[in-house]
DNA sequence: AATTGTTTTAACCAAATAGTACAAAAAGCT
DNA sequence: AGCTTTTTGTACTATTTGGTTAAAACAATT
């Protein structure tokens, strides 16, 4: 589509929107993730992309739709990640146990994106925050849950009566906490929690833990 | 001890030194917990004191040090706060069913202290943590949760087996979560589980999920 | 060849920001 | 009274910041 029909010749610099675009988005995603909107420098942003300052206002207008370009781009990269998760063909036990560990890994892995989240928490919707991307990325989540719930409640193993967001609040929770506080925590306790061995157990501990609490 | 002598007179302007530096230190806890430490504004802070700029850097000498002087207060406060609970007299499953109850409730009444933590893990230690002050908040509520549990394993009633330290965090990641993504989760899902009932509710439904973690 | 959109360069600006200098008054202590 | 500490006021500065301007070169499309 928008792959240069000359491509594939020697290393010239060839123009390419796209990739600029990427490039400072992917420059500025870090810088925000790391420091915050007020703590990020426009600056910074552009002496460590391949570009200039220059290309990043040409593209992006200002430092706050910058701000929000990262954003919604960060959320549909977790949406899409989300979507590769599929557990009908399994039991209701074994669907909620993959999903809690499916999601405590991924969270594991998103760390610019929990930041992200943790600097719009901090902002409280002051000027910036994007909420159609929100919704669309937790109600997904919550459908898959519910499903996952009612199955169960159908065959008789989980008890009835639990509301599914606060179910999918008990889960987000653990799992967003593992990778917000990582630092706080482990000043405190010392480093054990975040070394492989230890974080593969806390991931089944929170599955034992939420199993234990739909049991019937 | 820094009382004035003479200080139950009129309203004229008295001396004060404590009082000033508390009233700066209020205004300024306030202000880093709104904004983080590089979207808040020395400005901004003077202005809403009861006294000057140049009263703040007689006092305190810079930005970064009126920071940590509001880290460090902050996280006495709440020690001082959680050393209010006693439930020696309770058997384990109604002491630690209080333990949770009160720490979501501590944490949910302690926004301000929240903020500072997620502050602190942005920064992730770049330039800005007191250690210790993390260390000295923490150990005394493990020490505590560590009895309980002892007691419960001794009796029969929790099974053994459980890390302290593991249940410290999942206990932690709830009724933290609770507070520092109220602003993201209300956005995606309303804002029911915020009302006083839903947080009365989740509190409980928060304490189940523990009592079933730890139940033999 | 003309046109349009993309990229580079580098200087520049106005506002905001943390932090100071200087001076002087007021309060408390001995 | 004399001395120290606290408080106020104001103007100032050096630097950083987000953001702009102008001009020209370059690449691709027609």
């Amino acid at each position: 589509m928008s792959i240069p029909s000359t491509s594939n010749r020697s290393a010239a610099k060839k123009r390419n929107p796209e990739a600029v675009k990427a490039n400072i988005l992917r420059v500025a995603t870090e810088e925000f993730a790391t420091s915050g909107y007020a703590g990020a420098r426009v600056n910074v942003i552009a002496e460590k992309t391949d570009t200039s300052k220059r290309m990043i206002y040409y593209y992006f207008g200002d430092k706050k739709e910058l701000y929000r370009t990262v954003l919604e781009a960060a959320y549909r990269d977790i949406r899409l990640g989300e979507q590769q998760l599929h557990l009908n063909d399994l039991n209701p036990e074994q669907a909620l146990r993959s999903l809690v560990a499916f999601t405590f890994e991924h969270q594991r892995n998103n760390p610019q994106f929990i930041r992200l989240v943790m600097i719009e928490n901090i902002h409280e919707g002051r000027n910036l925050i994007a909420k159609e991307a929100f919704e669309e990325v937790n109600n997904p989540a919550i459908d898959r849950l519910g499903e996952i719930y009612q199955r169960g409640v159908e065959e008789g193993v989980f008890r009835s009566g639990i509301s599914v967001i606060e179910l999918h609040w008990l889960i987000s929770s653990a799992c967003f906490f593992n990778n917000s506080n990582r630092s706080t925590f482990s000043a405190a306790f010392g480093n054990d929690l975040f070394t492989e061995e230890g974080q593969s157990h806390l991931n089944q501990q929170v599955q034992e833990m939420i199993l234990r609490f739909v049991a019937n």
